[in-house]
DNA sequence: CATGAATGAGGATTCATTCAT
DNA sequence: TATGAATGAATCCTCATTCAT
């Protein structure tokens, strides 16, 4: 009943609804997809785990995505979103580009550790491998073509280092999460992580020092999860 | 009683005969597996696609393995067997401990490039994440202590340097791969490397220069493979 | 928001119309397992023999029934509707207890002789032993008790004696279906359980000596089978 | 026993060992078989988890026996040699057949209930149903036309009796290892036997009133485990 | 757009049985 | 005889995908 107002005024005023009810349906996929992820790790999910979780139906999943594989990446982007733009707004009164790179991996890290949820998705996604952390990697390189302008980092080719920090804060993360290296190391590995960009030692160390300040998580919006009568 | 204890005695009797039998069989399907993966990368492989490959019957497989990740365990203990022994004999004559590491980095490397065999399997390897260069890590612990007794390396956790000097290994080896980073990223890492265990810069690009000896790829013991008749 | 609700509503909207798909599927699947079992008996029958059977794919089972003990369940189920609708029927004019379970007996023993199906069925089910006839004994139990208080039966528990009766009932099916006994020890067995019940041998003899009287084999609704085009 | 002796003396003096051998391996495979079908129940079974248990290779079984049909039926018989001996002894002195017959179900549902196993095991017996309990109808036969003969019992038909009263026994076993009945059924199902026999019922209540005298369950003779070294 | 029943190829796993040693 | 490796047909079960409603 309701259902059908929707679709009857399609022609005047809420040309609107559509396009939400839309996202909306879509958005209920990707978050119960991640959601799948965070419980279940590794296990096998399937797309009619992920309607179900959804309570959408079957053949629906179709209308939103042409594979699996499609709706992780959704999930990915999603998460980075969030992150950058919790980042940006952290960063937003730093000028020092080792700061702002200390700030960025310890913020990172800090998500990994807390949010348990980015942590075991990142480890997870069973997807093309360094793929994940993509959009970071552009604030990443952002971040070192600043410091080399700036005089700061002896850097020879930024992409490389920003790929090999890529690779070195992922490791970490999941040795972290696995276990092989205690909690200290995501410190530590700021610090060598600047090292390797040509600070001196103690600077690596004392830029590295600063605790992170307080951030919200970032929020997650409620989705609507349909009530069984 | 005499009767039944005879038996009794019988029982272990031809734990050398057999075995070989067992022992080709099982390596038959290692390589089976190991092959297949080569040649497929991430692909969806079969169980009945080894055992087909190993010219076996299909119930073979679960005479020796329970699951396919314990065939791919397998496999990768095949190759660090290989991988272990070559490295060894190249390094007998080594006695720097910059440059032991700077030729175990480049040994890597090589295997990841010409053969396409150890790059694409470890690619692969859905296995338990970090794991899959442990008995390597073992070596490269073992190099990095050598190299801070010898006072050349400045390290303070060489449990975490070892660590993190997996992983930017792996990362680059997989971003090479990729086609992320040109092939001259191998020498970098290798470089930065050295740099982060606190040789100076100018140091670690000399060690890192000199060319690898040329070394025989791990000879393949060909498996005898049953002719059908 | 409002476009989530909406959808809500549309849910278990069509519980009408589809249920009828889902039902006849369901029954098709249940006939197929019924007529499988009654002509093959004992015999292994795969979950894919009943698919095949009712027309209809592999993975369908599995939309209805969690593995085989389920379908056969259900199988025993369908036709203990049968058997309860047409006995009630043929006993709604008799009032005396020990007729009402005489011809209870007869009229189970009937569909025993005359329909190898139903006779091959319960002799097969490797079912929860006893569990066969529940329905059934419920039915049998009453009989007993209204017998009891019309002081016809002398019976100190008539749950241990529906039980026996049970036992016995079943026990005789498949010595006959068996051969070990002939044909007329239905009858026999009719009159012990009268007997064994209380009642003099000669009432005994009387009620158990009347014919049944002749009455339709339940009607098997056709099932449609889907005709491959 | 007449039977071994005649084979041992088939030639002269140690033609003994090898039939024996042959012995002990048939009854470890027996006894290994009735052990799994104790301990596992209704779950399947296969040779492989036989000879496994007997300690005995794969394809031994198949010098012993065709089918595992024929294992199984093996152990019937075994029990029921067991079972006749021990019951043979325990009525040597009885004369009167009522008291027979009563004490021959005593020691029955005795096995049942103490012997997990005896009851378990014929609870299973996927084997051709009313089978099991042979050998011991006969014996049960005998009784009954001892009855008869001395007026004991009012019985037209001694065959068709012995079966219901097998079947009775039967279900009655059944029923109280499911708890549908409580274990006082089998006092009761011993005297309402007697009572479908012709005894009065105060009679019947009598003779079944006699506790059974302890008797040893059957002695299982020690199988030669052997033990792993 | 939404739905969910139907599908069937694909893959894992079991096990009776054979046979060379 | 005893053995146990090898076998492969048989079976169960999953799940991405289609499609009529």
């Amino acid at each position: 009943m309701e259902a059908t107002r929707n679709r009857d005024n399609l022609h005047h005023l809420d040309e609107v609804s559509l396009p939400d009810r839309r996202k909306a349906t879509r958005k209920a996929l990707v978050r119960a997809a991640r959601d799948l992820v965070l419980e279940r790790g590794h296990e096998k999910i399937s797309i009619q785990d992920i309607t179900g979780r959804a309570q959408v139906g079957t053949g629906t999943f179709y209308n939103y995505f042409q594979t699996k594989q499609d709706v992780f990446e959704a999930v990915i982007l999603d998460y980075r979103e969030e992150f950058t733009a919790t980042l940006t707004e952290l960063r937003k009164n730093i000028k020092d580009p080792a700061m702002m790179i200390a700030v960025a991996l310890k913020y990172y890290f800090r998500l990994a550790q807390d949010n348990a949820e980015w942590n075991s998705f990142v480890t997870f996604s069973g997807l093309p491998g360094t793929h994940v952390l993509h959009q970071d990697e552009q604030q990443c390189l952002a971040d070192i073509k600043r410091g080399v302008s700036a005089g700061r980092f002896k850097v020879e080719d930024p992409h490389f280092a920003q790929s090999l920090i890529t690779g070195m804060v992922r490791h970490t993360m999941l040795a972290v999460a696995d276990g092989t290296l205690g909690p200290s190391a995501t410190d530590n590995t700021a610090r060598y992580v600047l090292r390797m960009l040509g600070l001196p030692d103690l600077v690596a160390k004392a830029v590295t020092q600063d605790p992170l300040p307080p951030v919200a998580a970032p929020r997650k919006e409620p989705v609507n999860i349909r009530v069984i009568p």
